[in-house]
DNA sequence: CTGTTAGCGCATTCAA
DNA sequence: TTGAATGCGCTAACAG
């Protein structure tokens, strides 16, 4: 049904290693038969078959991109990144999206192969041992981005500092009781993220020589919902903290509708400091920590694209940078919500 | 370097055949044969290489997804829809993002092949009459999201009636000066629905016997910044209006930015109505059209899916649902603001 | 400069 | 029940 390349050496009268000659510029080709070829690949509206090329070469063009948390809008913003130097190239992109631990193993098996993808990038997930094995045995350019293993290329933040500092802002702002709520520390997926950012929240905690309350501290939030409940758990303590610290902006956010319900004051009865510097949080004048997602998607598929070029070059590893954007949603606590407890308010 | 079917078959002790049927259940296989296939296949960490398995079937397993605007937040939730489907199937997804004219060119002119992908998936972009040649020709399976087109089933929405609807619930607030913020009415892409909500816009004003002035009305409207100036323009305007309606949420959030700036009071100095219902809507307490698009990318597969198995059916045509939430950025406009111009404030 | 051929990895048909 | 041979569409090496 669909033109193959003996068609159109056939219509053109000449072999098929001429049209391919022609089509690839493999080789030297006589002015005429070229432009012959070039009237039946016109003509038949012939584009070769990608798995022909594929099988043949022991290429596939194709770039593998593995995001867990699709549903989070930082990992949409890197992807972003990626599609924008994508589009210029000539490479395919496959999209893979993890939601469950069984989807992750599978896709962590199945994926790092030759004749499937030519190199892989991966969001926010440490592969394991047996993961790295496979993608070094398969010999696959393999790239992290925010996730790090001294094996592969990588980005990485450096997320222990970065979070110290948006806690160290809190605190000089007068803070004494202030909350955070992460994802899991351990991560079901094997990420470090947010146990990095605990430290950092507990090092700043310390150099203040202030106390780490465990029950200022609540983790297992993912998702908006989540979000909101945690910090209604925070918001109800019998002494509440007057910041809030998030793992991420769309939990930050979910704080801040929960702020807006109980007619709380952002920032004047609550401070609330995000991750991630989402396009939104500009919009919700959220502070928040800058994580340049978008350009860590373009800068994750050029390492990839250099890596899959100069297979044996030592993995490189690059910190990408990070820097607190002060909005309105921090300032000083006011006196009256250290006296007042929030149940006397609804 | 990878293991082949021969690895495994020499590993075995039998035939490639045998290990093939092994592998797909195409015809059965004594299960002493069948466990030493088994093992072989373990042993060696073997996975059949998809060139091979989509060269000599014909089939690629893979399913195209066309997205144009992908900066846009409303693209962004229809493939997180699509992506909660595939992640169930065994599908493959391959992603192609369209920015430019010559791109959305290359891509419906390349993509839609035999041998490249089983389904095309187009969101919001409707294709030319070539298009739809090669389409059939190649006898792709297409569906269509957010366009329409008589030989190809789709999704659509009434798009005049949603806009009209919007539009209309500002009059019955007692609007009479009401602005719109369009993409471009001949959208370089060839959608409709920046035309079709226009057309909604003029019969809603038509219906209530208000006139539509040119300058109400601003086009070519295209991203966040855009959308501020857009703004500024309508804003002001010696006779501003006291209402905007945009062809998207994240035009009406930069609208609802300005606002802001100028210290505009929403709704009490302007009420501002989007289209789309994004996540974020419900964050600013957006009056919006919703038009359920996760939902529709879920559809979308599902019809995609259905007419891959089902080819020879009659294109369906579905008409997704739109409704208009109303939130806290409308209401009846105030009097101060009829009298007093914009620049006054400044 | 160009036609022919081998082979990429697999599923499948044909024999056995 | 199974092994061997064929062909999917293409590129590249080989031979002219």
């Amino acid at each position: 049904m669909a033109a193959t390349i003996h068609d159109v050496a056939r219509k053109a009268g000449v072999g098929i290693g001429t049209v391919s000659s022609v089509l690839n510029n493999s080789r030297p080709v006589n002015e005429k038969t070229r432009q012959k070829v070039l009237t039946a690949v016109a003509e038949l509206d012939f584009v070769p078959n990608p798995s022909g090329r594929r099988l043949s070469l022991g290429k596939t063009h194709t770039i593998g991109v593995v995001i867990p948390y699709f549903t989070i809008a930082s990992q949409i913003e890197r992807l972003r990144g990626v599609m924008s130097v994508i589009a210029g190239s000539d490479y395919d992109i496959n999209l893979f999206t993890v939601e469950t631990i069984p989807q992750r193993n599978k896709i962590l098996q199945t994926v790092p192969r030759r004749g499937r993808i030519d190199g892989l990038l991966i969001f926010s997930l440490n592969p394991t041992e047996a993961d790295l094995r496979r993608i070094h045995r398969h010999n696959i350019p393999t790239v992290l981005v925010e996730a790090s293993h001294p094996d592969l290329p990588h980005l990485f933040l450096d997320d222990v500092a970065a979070a110290q500092t948006a806690v160290e802002h809190l605190i000089q702002l007068g803070h004494r009781k202030i909350g955070y709520i992460s994802d899991y520390l351990d991560d079901p997926f094997g990420s470090f993220f947010s146990r990095n950012r605990y430290q950092g929240y507990c090092q700043a905690l310390k150099a203040a020589d202030l106390p780490i309350q465990p029950e200022y501290h609540r983790q297992g939030c993912f998702g908006r919902e989540d979000g909101r409940e945690k910090t209604f758990e925070l918001l109800n303590l019998p002494n509440p903290p007057t910041a809030i610290f998030t793992y991420s902006d769309d939990i930050a956010l979910a704080v801040l509708e929960v702020a807006r319900d109980l007619n709380l004051n952002v920032p004047g009865d609550l401070s609330v400091v995000g991750y991630d510097d989402i396009e939104l949080a500009n919009f919700a004048q959220l502070t928040t920590v800058r994580q340049y997602l978008f350009e860590s998607g373009i800068q994750g598929v050029e390492l990839l694209l250099d890596t899959i070029e100069h297979p044996d070059a030592p993995p490189s590893h690059h910190q990408l940078p990070t820097e607190l954007i002060v909005r309105r949603t921090t300032a000083s606590p006011s006196q009256s919500n250290d006296a007042v407890s929030l149940k006397n308010r609804d």
